[in-house]
DNA sequence: CAGTGGTCTAGACCACGGG
DNA sequence: CCGTGGTCTAGACCACTGG
């Protein structure tokens, strides 16, 4: 029934997951490992590592002796923050039509020291400064500022090329792959410039900012990327585990 | 050399990570799986689990063909937001002593509408309500209000018992187990009973809160908690992955 | 008690990396 | 080319759940 590559694993939980968005099993419920198994023709194994996907995703939870249950309570919260996922679904998910206004990119060769210090870079190697702003129905909700050393890209490129995010710029024309990104999340209050840009309300407001280091494979940080967040209109959450 | 339970896995993982820490792979590179299965006398399977793990936590990474290496970067950062983890190491990681000071527990029996509905409880249930501060150095920088319904409390226990963290009081006073948290990240701008408890400078701060419903293996909603952090002491970290 | 998920084994082949 | 991690199999035993 199935190919190899992509891997087995990788299309059996495709096939749950498919089936499962698609209310297939009524009672809640999923056929036990070993039936599984048998009708997709793959060894227990291969069905358990489909599943423990689903299981580290939040569709479903296991219980041994019981049998395995689909996660109705947490199909509903879909992007969690522990999760890259691109912004445009963080809004439609909050029920609004995103779009992206890309608002400049601008190359820097000085100054940025700390920056530079964090990405390993030499004092003169260009940067690359991406802003981009995202709405929910038209009004701001995201600002995201990114940082980009000019010395990775290996391709020619256009401004329009900035308009996906940006781990999907990066395979195409740096031959890297972001890996994961290590953030930290900083609570501010709106400056005016950001207030400005987000279109925020006279009063004094509270803004979510998130300050990340992106990684590739080799664990070599090779961008830098700041977003500011209007949480007052989207609501960012996130799964902690022990 | 390993008994059963805790499970090889788990037994290989702990192992693992001690050589690590304790420098044993001057290298940098962690011995091939083939040779950890001889060694440890287990399968390659056991000891690919194990490192599964560990790369999951940050603490190594793998590369096909390569091999297996340790993290030296993300050694630095021991605690991350998407895992549980007591208050008092992240306080300890960022070079403070830490401390805990109960500031009550009291019992509600009626209110707290929107809570009940969280917690899927009738409107009647008495709900403890335990506040904790914890500091830095004697500097207050976390403080946590947690709602836990009475009616789970099965054993009789006395204030003491809230001195470590909820979820170790979980399992001994309700036979309940905490297995996650759906937690929402909050800024907001500092009331002036939070500045008090916080010890907060006059000037207008902006804190970072959490608030979070722990969840049991069963998917149930079983305690609300909510943290307020003084971000400009803690630095609050996340990995996030694709 | 039967059926479920949890763990573990031994063996196989593949894809990739570096010398 | 060889050694590495990545994937997959078939089979086994255990611990737990629920009727």
């Amino acid at each position: 029934m199935f190919k190899r590559n992509p891997s087995l694993t990788e299309q059996v939980k495709s096939y749950l997951k498919q089936r499962i968005i698609n209310a297939e099993f009524e009672t809640g419920r999923i056929p036990s490992e070993a039936t599984l198994a048998t009708e997709l023709s793959v060894s227990r194994n291969t069905i358990r590592d489909a599943l423990s996907r689903l299981e580290m995703e939040g569709v479903i939870f296991r219980k041994q002796g019981a049998g395995t249950f689909i996660n109705e309570a947490n199909l509903l919260v879909k992007t969690r923050l522990e999760e890259i996922v691109p912004y445009e679904n963080l809004i439609r998910d909050h029920g609004y039509t995103p779009s992206i206004r890309l608002l400049g990119v601008v190359q820097e060769s000085a100054g940025y020291h700390s920056l530079r210090t964090e990405l390993e870079l030499n004092s003169d190697t260009p940067l690359l400064i991406i802003d981009k702003l995202f709405l929910a129905d038209d009004q701001p909700v995201i600002f995201t500022r990114t940082y980009l050393p000019a010395n990775l890209i290996k391709q020619p490129y256009t401004g329009d090329d900035f308009g996906p995010p940006i781990y999907e710029f990066l395979p195409k024309f740096c031959q890297q792959e972001l890996a994961y990104y290590l953030s930290e999340i900083v609570p501010l209050i709106a400056t005016p410039e950001l207030a400005d840009k987000l279109n925020l309300p006279a009063e004094i407001t509270a803004l979510l900012s998130l300050e990340e280091l992106g990684h590739n494979q080799e664990n070599q940080p090779i961008i830098k990327a700041v977003s500011y967040f209007r949480s007052d209109l989207l609501r960012l959450r996130l799964i902690r585990r022990q």
